[in-house]
DNA sequence: ACAAAAGTGTTAAACTTACACCCATGG
DNA sequence: CCATGGGTGTAAGTTTAACACTTTTGT
């Protein structure tokens, strides 16, 4: 089984904003390898299916939840990085609003999500967490951190994170969760609602807490933002 | 041959700057499939070889340059992409110094720089461009050129495409050419000198044609351009 | 002397930041 | 009527863009 037989998957990087907290999707592994440890959602390629058609099925079937927005993240392919053989695994990088698991999905065991604070940088102990991630799933992780925290700069991507409808309150705690910072809530407004096409107004407005009642907003048509919201 | 069996495969983008234009390292392909197209270079991976160390093997192999940089660029893997069968290929984009070919490589056959303005875009006609790339390699190409001008913008890569020591006017060149535009020399000479360690003075000057001779630098320290060098 | 390229100074416009202030709601 | 969050105004500081001007070479 490991002669030049290289076999590829793809692994899912999924992340939600819940309880005011990043969190990431992961999997209690049941068998061995890395046998009770958490890993990154994924599966093989089938053997006539696109690779983003692939990352697609893997997310449907795991969570049965529609992604606000999915990309390739990057290829991970070091010899020795899975102990039963050659596996090369093409990472995905998936945004979703907060929404609730539907029952434990059809293929997998047991999914959950994780605050990433409590599994990146091997963390001390949550109720649940259990030391290192499986395979090379840390690095993965970090390096779609790295990708959403720098996209949220130049793209509109943080709207992946929010319902259809949002205020742009809601959108400002996307930033400053992913960010880890405090925004200015004044500057901030004006900058979302000034970049092109960043947000549109539905004309409709929300009471979410106390105070006065906020505009609602859908995503703009904006790819790229101009200008750009950079970190502090 | 077309089982369940995946092959996998790096291909490079390989850019330059010869004649005051971007060119692409190609290679006219001698057998079928697309016997005659130009194709980028690239080849198998290794059974234990890492992907990094595969990608870095071809191009040592294809043209004997050292690189200035190379980094994985994406993956394609499209079912069909290659019609002898399944095929992935992982693509690196690697920027090089105007260097002269070594004499034909040990590999392949012949690898060529052409503009990429004759061949990106559909192009009519040059001097030995023939259509189209083969395969997917004209999606990877564009994949490439649009992530190199997108670094140039906020990190020092453009001093990839330059030999150790250069002067602010030909790196000016550099982002010009890459980016199809002109940006005023005082500026970009203050925003350059300006930026956090992206460039050293050497102490040394140099001539390049007529006029006053410029100071020489080398590549500093940053990874990040800070302020970034935003296209106009 | 003159053309050409390197490099510095200067100024007006644009943008960012910090924060004062008003608005609209629930308690 | 007060606390709380939504949203606008504004002035000080910073960054950018345009270009006048000086420096140093080859011819």
């Amino acid at each position: 089984m490991t002669l030049n037989t290289v076999a590829v998957t793809v692994d899912l990087v999924l992340l939600t904003i819940r309880s005011a907290e990043l969190q990431v999707l992961l999997i209690r592994r049941a068998i061995p390898p890395f046998r009770g440890a958490w890993a990154l959602p994924g599966g093989f390629v089938l053997p006539d299916e696109d690779l983003d058609a692939a990352a697609a099925r893997e997310l449907s079937e795991e969570t049965g939840l529609r992604p606000g927005y999915l990309e390739q993240l990057a290829t991970y392919g070091t010899p020795g990085r899975d102990p039963r053989g050659r596996v090369i695994t093409v990472a995905y990088l998936a945004l979703l609003p907060d929404q609730p698991l539907p029952v434990a999905g059809s293929d997998a065991a047991v999914a959950s999500w994780l605050p990433v604070s409590s599994v990146s940088p091997a963390s001390s102990e949550s109720p649940g967490s259990s030391g290192a991630l499986a395979f090379d799933h840390a690095r993965i992780l970090a390096d779609g951190l790295e990708r959403a925290s720098a996209k949220l700069e130049y793209t509109p991507l943080a709207t992946a994170f929010c319902p259809p409808e949002f205020t742009i309150a809601e959108l400002r705690a996307v930033y400053e969760t992913v960010w880890r910072t405090r925004l200015d809530p004044r500057n901030f407004h004006r900058k979302v609602t000034g970049a092109e096409s960043f947000v549109e107004p539905t004309g409709a407005t929300a009471i979410r807490d106390r105070g006065r009642p906020a505009q609602l907003y859908r995503r703009g048509t904006a790819t790229l933002l101009h200008p750009p919201l950079l970190r502090p």
